[in-house]
DNA sequence: GAAAAATGTAAAATACTTTTTACATTACAG
DNA sequence: CTGTAATGTAAAAAGTATTTTACATTTTTC
């Protein structure tokens, strides 16, 4: 799953370790999302979301595998 | 964490299990998610906002217990 | 009201996320 | 160029999500 969080992150500032305090996780947490090792729980990327003053739907990208409608 | 999900899939007169089958999740899962007993990883997040035709954001109603901005 | 469909629930096993500790590499400031 | 901050990475342990199987209860349909 991609992200923007990156881009957010960088245009507030913050070190992946003032990240990871603000949403209360650790450091290495922030860095493996960030580079895409695994995918957050629902409530680090809202969490994520409300830090970086933007939307899960805006922060994670993803492409459905589900044709369907 | 609030979620939507059951008048949606009324709206849309989809069972569980259908809910279920469509996300290719087992019902057991769309249940326990449906009734807060967990929540689901994003991916899953993902899917039923698409098979619902809504977004993450709009599905999943969290409260941020993080006051910072 | 009986049958069928839908929903609730539980326990064990499996898979994935997060923490912790620790070290290595890269980027940046003085 | 040297020191410091930031980032990358790894392994083990703990926590959480999902599946599977199975049964119980509730709701709907006729």
């Amino acid at each position: 799953m991609n992200n923007t969080i990156r881009q957010l992150r960088k245009a507030k500032k913050l070190s992946q370790e003032e990240l990871a305090n603000l949403c209360q996780v650790t450091r290495q947490t922030i860095n493996a999302i960030e580079n895409n090792k695994y995918d957050p729980t629902l409530k680090l990327a809202f969490d994520m979301a409300f830090v970086l003053d933007t939307t899960v739907d805006k922060l994670f990208l993803y492409e459905n595998t589900i044709y369907e409608k």
